[in-house]
DNA sequence: TATGAATGAGGATTCATTCAT
DNA sequence: CATGAATGAATCCTCATTCAT
């Protein structure tokens, strides 16, 4: 399912509206004129706008899945492979923060269950990976063993996704990076033994 | 801006419709007829679609704001003032499960800059409380003081938030309460000092 | 066909939104909501939407026939009585500036044949009777006779009209009253042999 | 702003239908079906129904300056500048009846200001030029100055409309060309020293 | 590859009117 | 005499999509 040079462009320009204008302005009327072109040519590159939303979730998918495996792959300890999740997630949204409103923003999908169920799975990765990350710390006695695995796993992802929601619900005014960084730190802390 | 009886059961299907089917699908005409009225029969009621989704915020916003007010007003030790935190919304969510989608799902007004606002407002009030509950406990050194308190915030808020958005996007295939009370234990230990 | 007080507080206030906001905006809602009265009770006064512009027009009928007859059954010479149709039209529409815009404005009546032809036995009695009064001037050798009657005719009441019409349009923004007499007097004196 | 052909021809039928019908029938639903389209099919020529409005307007507009400058440009003596005033507008008028429906009907562009504006531009620009006519036969000393050149203007184009305005209520039952050629002798009789 | 023109289905909203109270 | 609640029909307009070119 790789895409075309064209067909890239497009999936940017319609996570770039769904970012600024929410769902409901993703329409193929916008997001032709968003590229210059009519409305007929995006058809040449896409069936239909639902393959535009797959698209979109395939495209997320497979960078968090190569992103998620990456860092648990790697030889760093277990907090530094906290930390790096919390770091990839924010840069990534840093750099592109159109694609923040798409990936955590489940809501978007709820209408066609089949890309409801793909953004389940992307979130169910995240979750399996860091849960791996902090079993091994559990092991190796860095992390906490006084908690539940489940609620660690939330009390990592779920502020992470707060401070990114809030982040795009305050129109990016405050320095994430920064913000992340000690958000990270912070948890690291609290998950630590 | 209390609400009729007819009104209420207006957004109490509004609120059913956005749960259910996304708002996408809060359309005047689905709504008037899960209600088995015609269209224009809505607008004896409400002055525009706009001023729906107006009342369906004030609505959470009044509950929000009169729970979180209790809460931080009673005599119980910070502990228990954050477990109520987690208790009160996770009752709420239970009993109506439809109102979850709703109260987390920023993006669905998203178009809409005035109810946007209003939405950060609920979040700024909750997060307020919350400050203040953990600011007392870090006083009275039940809670942590080795992290800074933006962070306790989001590391309380955060896993709740994510708890109900996986309960509600897996189709409220779990037990909430015990989840959710079991969380609430992870989060006080996480943060006690 | 006698109106209720009521009823003519009801044309009074169509005459009022047709003149400042156009027909498409005489609607029940807005009438009776000018009324502070709720819709249904329009019902109570008149049978229907028709009813009412019926009423304006018989109304107008009433006022415009009466006004006319009594200037043609006068004494005073033809001339007089020229600038008296002058006067009279332009008193009333000065003291309800309303009135003009319905009255001048055939195209309201438009959709529907009955009112249509109501407006054309207005206009043609005030043809008729204006006719009759240059007769007399012209046999009585006041009023130029190189000039076909029915141009005479439409050489009065046309600069007539068009001063009322500009009035209307300008927002009533200049003396109708003194414009007119000013206008009566040239009309006389182009009339006059 | 230049029209495409399928432009003029919506326009056409716009006026068709207002001259027919009047303005509360010219609908999208009406304008389409008139046209063997579907009413969607409308919005890929014009924005709206409101751009359909102006260019009504504009087309008129463009008509009637053309037609008055030429006139005021020629060579030939005032009263045949002044009868050729009434020529153009009544030719005009007798080839597409349906356009003085419009033309004259101020009330149909009530509700929009910015059409009611234009309407009003249309007619200054009807009476600049003739009073230019006017004042040049006045100089020479063709036409009479014992009368106000306002008042002169409102006796020439008064009657004008007039005329149309009678024709078109009576379903254009008369020979307008005939009249109005009568007519215009007579007002140029009337306005002659 | 691109587009101009078109469309059926559906969007929110307003209309005049009715009816039970 | 008045109203709150309701409605069928119609309003303008937008949607995703198709098709001939």
């Amino acid at each position: 399912m790789t895409l075309t040079e064209r067909q890239r462009e497009i999936i940017e320009n319609a996570v770039e509206i769904i970012a600024r204008q929410g769902i409901q302005e993703l329409t193929i009327k916008n997001l032709s004129s968003s590229m210059h072109i009519s409305e007929p040519a995006l058809y040449r590159h896409f069936e239909n706008k639902h393959a535009i939303l797959v698209a979109i979730l395939e495209y997320f998918a497979g960078w968090s899945v190569g992103a998620l495996t990456e860092i648990a792959d790697s030889e760093a300890p277990p907090e530094e492979q906290l930390r790096e999740v919390f770091r990839r997630h924010i840069s990534h949204f840093a750099e592109s923060p159109a694609t923040s409103g798409v990936l955590f923003a489940e809501e978007i999908f709820k209408n066609e269950p089949a890309l409801a169920r793909t953004v389940l799975q992307i979130m169910a990765t995240a979750e399996r990976t860091v849960r791996g990350i902090l079993q091994k710390g559990i092991n190796s006695g860095v992390f906490r063993s006084d908690v539940p695995l489940d609620n660690l796993v939330m009390s990592t992802l779920g502020p992470l996704r707060l401070l990114v929601t809030q982040w795009r619900l305050r129109g990016y005014d405050f320095d994430l990076r920064r913000r992340g960084e000690a958000l990270a730190d912070s948890v690291v802390t609290m998950v630590s033994a």
